[in-house]
DNA sequence: TTATACAGGACTAAAATGGTACTCAATTGA
DNA sequence: TCAATTGAGTACCATTTTAGTCCTGTATAA
């Protein structure tokens, strides 16, 4: 199904909802509230947003969490790879390659280059298209050599 | 990661196998042994992909697997969805709307968008690309008012 | 100094995934 | 018509991943 897990899908809806009132700091139990989900889960999902540098976190009273950067400045694919490590199709796709099978596989090349479009793809939706309540508007267009897969190559 | 499982994989590796020669019936042990995996995962693999209509099999002696269409007319985003179903990146994507915290949720609509835009870059890659040894080099060029997300409305 | 709020880690429960085994059914050809 | 071949179906188990909880520690502001 080629899903995100959910707390990627929980990351999305904090982020988008920190987004629409970032001037001021969030705690973890009010943004919980606000999004109708399980504490501690909203929690851990903080933490792991926070430590890869997409929110920042302030300790002790008054503290709570805020974007790191500009809301059109942290892309989909930030906040899938802070959750889910980087967006990668296959195992081959990733830094290591210990798949033992590259001899018999024949595929692997090709799903790098499908691989890298989906990124590009998630790379170019901002936090801020997906804050936005009403449905993306904006002209969001890609650089059509980074899509086509011919200009995808190593 | 946004990754494939690993059946997937598989089944993008059995079919790219299977495309290179076309010609013939294909038995899961003769597979098997080609893209050295286990029999009976292949054989699974195999039994979904016939039953989601890209396989044709022929039991009996001299029977075996065979492509049920050219594999120019077979796409990525059928062998993802004859294993894992439908490509779609939320619960929310998919039809059945039993997501109860669509009113606190507010990116769902967006999540759909993008989710559209990944279906459609999967669609245009056939199985005739990934089963070819080369680097994908056909300008393989989306539509760019698809994958705009401006024009990706529901 | 005390209340607030994040940090980190250990732990458990549940679900998805992957893999195996076994039996049944269909086809071919001797 | 029988035996060999090969896919179909089902049930089951092991492993891994994911999700969620709890507890303790630490930083900060009032």
């Amino acid at each position: 199904m080629l899903k995100l897990s959910r707390l990627t899908d929980y990351a999305a809806v904090v982020m988008a909802q920190i987004a629409r009132h970032s001037q001021t700091s969030h705690a973890a139990a009010d943004l919980a509230e606000a999004v109708q989900l399980p504490h501690p889960t909203v929690s851990k999902t903080l933490k792991m947003l926070a430590r890869a540098g997409l929110l920042v976190s302030q300790r002790g009273a008054q503290g709570g969490y805020r974007l790191a950067r500009p809301a059109s400045q942290i892309t989909a694919a930030d906040i899938i790879a802070a959750i889910e490590g980087p967006v990668a199709m296959t195992e081959c796709s990733q830094a290591e390659g210990d798949c033992e099978l590259v001899a018999t596989c024949g595929v692997a090349d090709n799903w790098q280059r499908v691989s890298l479009a989906m990124r590009t793809l998630l790379e170019s939706v901002t936090l801020a298209h997906l804050a936005d309540t009403a449905p993306i508007k904006l002209p969001v267009q890609l650089p059509i050599q980074t899509i086509s897969l011919s200009a995808v190559s190593a």
